[in-house]
DNA sequence: ACCTGAACACCGTTCAAGT
DNA sequence: ACCTGAACACCGTTCAAGT
């Protein structure tokens, strides 16, 4: 059985300091390919067994890192929900803020795709499991409730058969699949370098928004001012995380 | 220095026995994580050696494995190619092959996964990777072609800044996007078991033809009858695959 | 009660030795 | 010229022994 830790606070420190050094693993140049506990546990003041009581296994460390980032994203989500405009502008700059996201740092998308691996997700702990799939709720509600918003006042009215779940799903298999198909530009770019991404992950977005039929369509919007004005309300929330050295 | 293999026949065939044993380890339940050289060579009548002279590390193994799929995928596409309706039906056609290559054994899918991911694509020789490159452009090109038809004849006038390839890495885009985000579902289901991904993706493929405003919307098309219609057209090419046995 | 790190089983890759 | 498999360095996980 694996070791316990009683204090709470040290505990959440602690987990910190584990992530934190995996994180710089990962930063210093293999992806997440190059955590390893061996480096994690040299990087860190515990030992092997002491990691193994955060973590039953790699894969649930990965999985709490990946944790990490999404919760990052909510707060992102949660600057960029009362942006100024339509309902569907609104929704723009929630898609886009999750691109700045990714963008800010390739390791958090990164993380996210391993984690949905099938490998990672066989052998990541029950109760960080769970806790992915309650970030990941937090996540679609604050999203939908942008498109219940726009049904409610007509802006958008989803085809018999699709409700706010359905549209925010589709908006997000759009998203999700850019930024995976252009990822090699995701990685070789520092921040608001990657010009080709973001027009195409914006065009992508319109074309499905337009499809959706959601109100104002897309040729009527100011694009370059709105992910202008998106991109400031953001950036601070997006700044200001990232997990600690040990 | 690798060994060399002189003869391209026996070179050929052994490729095959490898692949093979590696692809009865994936689908023997650990996923593509389940591919291991050491239970290759365990499997298969080489040594460690002989498999290094044809695979240069355990990814250039994946990477070719996944272009394997890919050139079938090819042939489905080339079978989906010349669906007799519209050129929207046609695109339709291609969007849902793809899903039926995927589905019709969740391996495809997830060794495309792998390959695409930062850690594989590093460690994958050059010759491999080139390969993969050229079978992907040749797929591009197949679907880019009926792209082209559809400008052409006036069904579809992709908006100012984008040409058919545009168009294509959108659709692709949804398709990909898609069946990540679904993956479970993927996995969990036989043949043809998937209801929900299978409705989510082309709910998904029909908006983004909508979107682009691509000739005859959405609701004019019997989706019942083109999925039957494609699935049996496709179905034989999709059957004659996968690796022999070794 | 908590933590350590040696020990174990397994992995990827290489290369000296064989044929 | 081609192939082998022992050898090496490294990895994930466990658990008996310490404090």
């Amino acid at each position: 059985m694996a070791p316990k830790i009683i204090n709470d606070e040290d505990k959440q420190q602690r987990q910190q300091v584990i992530m934190g050094a995996a994180l710089e693993l990962i930063r210093s140049g293999g992806g997440v390919g190059a955590v390893t506990i061996d480096k994690v546990v040299a990087k860190v003041p515990y030992s092997k067994g002491t990691v193994y009581g955060h973590y039953s296994s790699k894969e649930d460390l990965l999985t709490a890192m990946c944790n990490y980032c999404v919760s990052t994203l909510i707060e992102v989500f949660a600057a960029a929900i009362d942006f100024e405009g339509s309902t569907r502008e609104k929704a723009l700059c929630l898609a886009y803020s999750y691109l700045l996201h990714a963008q800010s740092d390739m390791t958090r998308f990164n993380l996210v795709v391993t984690a949905k691996t099938p490998a990672t997700r066989a052998k990541a702990s029950q109760h960080h499991t769970e806790e992915h799939m309650a970030l990941e709720d937090d996540l679609n509600r604050l999203f939908c409730s942008v498109i219940v918003d726009a049904i409610d006042n007509g802006e958008l009215t989803p085809k018999p058969g699709m409700d706010a779940g359905g549209v925010a799903f589709a908006i997000w298999s759009m998203a999700y699949g850019t930024v995976a198909l252009l990822q090699d530009q995701v990685e070789r770019c520092a921040i608001r370098e990657s010009q080709v991404l973001e027009v195409a992950y914006l065009t992508h977005t319109n074309l499905v928004l337009d499809g959706l039929g959601w109100q104002p369509l897309d040729n009527s919007i100011d694009l370059q001012a709105l992910t202008r004005a998106c991109h400031q309300r953001v950036a601070p929330q997006i700044k200001n995380h990232g997990l600690h050295k040990p």
